[in-house]
DNA sequence: TTTAAATTGGACAAATGTGTCCGATTTAAA
DNA sequence: TTTAAATCGGACACATTTGTCCAATTTAAA
C-alpha cells in the first residue's frame, strides 16, 4: 500500500504533531528514535517533506524540525503521501490499468470502487492532528 | 497495494476462465498477448500459479495452460495473491508496525481498521469467476 | 525416428526502493 | 572569531522487483 519511506514519513508527522508547539524544534536524531527508523534515511525523508513545505526545518545549532504553518489540523495524509510516495495509490488503481472508466473499466471494478473511495476518503480527510491525540494520550504507539 | 507480477497473475486467471472450459489450453503466447504483459515475464508468474495448483500446465505440442481443478467458482483473488506475493498485505498493515493489537495499536487503526477488513473480504469472497463473466460479456477488460 | 511446438528453469540485466557515508553549509553560542 | 551542533545533498551500496535470454526438456504429430 505505502512505501517505507510513506510509512516513515507518517511516523515522522505524527510525532512532530506532539512536539510541535510554539515553535520548538526537535533534532533528526530524536525523531529517528521516537519512530524507529534509520537515521540518515529519516533524514531524506524529512528533507523531502521539508522541500513539500510540511515540515519546517532550521540548519545549525539549536536547530532540528517542527511542522510548518499554524496547525497540524490543515494537513493531512494524503499531503504527506503525495510528498512521499506522489499520486501513484490514486492513479494506478487495483489492476494497473493504463486507462479506464466507468465505460472501460477492469473487470474488479464494481467490486473494488468503493474500497478505493474509502481509502481516498480516509487519506484527505484525516489530518495529522487526528491521529496524534492518542499518541499523546498513550492509547497508540509509533513502534 | 499488488505487486505488477500479482496484477498480471489476475488478469491471466481471469483470461484463462474465459478458455478453460473442457480442458482447452491456451499457449503463454496467448496468454501474455490478451493481458498485455512481457511474455517471458508472465511465463514465471504461470509457473508460480502451477506450483499454487491453481492453473495446470501442460508442456510439449499442444501442450499450454488451463485452470487446474474443476471450476473458476473455487478460487479466490486471495489464493492468487497469496501465491505471488505472499501474505504481506493482510499481516503488514498501513504503518507497517511490528507487533500492534487492539490493546497496542497504531495511530490509525481506528479509522483504517475497516479498510484492512474490507479489503481482506474482497480477497477472501470475490471468485475468478465471478470477474470473468463481465470480461466475457465484453463488459470489461484486461487491458 | 525426426521434427516442431511448447513449457521449464537458471542465469543474467535493468529499474526501483531502501539504506549508508561523508563533506559542505548554516547557525548559535562561547 | 572560533567552535560545536545541526541539516543538506551528492555519491555510493544493497535488496527487491521487474524483465530478458536461452538451453534443456517434454510432447504430439509427421
Ligand atoms: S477498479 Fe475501477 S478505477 Fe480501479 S483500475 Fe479497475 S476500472 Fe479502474
Ligand atoms: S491499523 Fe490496526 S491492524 Fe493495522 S498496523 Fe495499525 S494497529 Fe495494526
Amino acid at each position: 500500500m505505502l512505501s517505507k519511506a510513506c510509512e516513515y514519513g507518517i511516523k515522522a508527522m505524527i510525532y512532530l504533531a506532539g512536539t510541535s508547539q510554539e515553535g520548538q524544534r526537535v533534532s533528526l536524531n530524536l525523531v529517528a528514535q521516537h519512530i524507529e527508523s534509520p537515521e540518515a534515511f529519516t533524514s531524506k525523508i524529512l528533507q523531502k517533506l521539508a522541500k513539500a513545505k510540511v515540515v519546517k526545518s532550521v540548519k545549525g545549532a539549536k536547530g532540528g524540525f517542527e511542522l510548518n504553518g499554524s496547525t497540524s489540523k490543515e494537513i493531512f495524509l494524503w499531503d504527506i503521501v503525495v510528498a512521499i510516495d506522489g499520486t501513484a495509490i490514486r492513479d494506478d488503481c487495483f489492476l494497473g490499468l493504463n486507462y479506464c472508466s466507468r465505460s472501460n473499466p477492469c473487470p474488479v471494478h464494481d467490486k473494488y470502487e468503493k474500497i478505493r473511495d474509502d481509502i481516498m476518503s480516509f487519506l484527505m480527510k484525516t489530518s495529522v492532528h487526528d491521529l496524534s491525540l492518542t499518541v499523546q494520550e498513550g492509547k497508540s504507539f509509533l513502534s
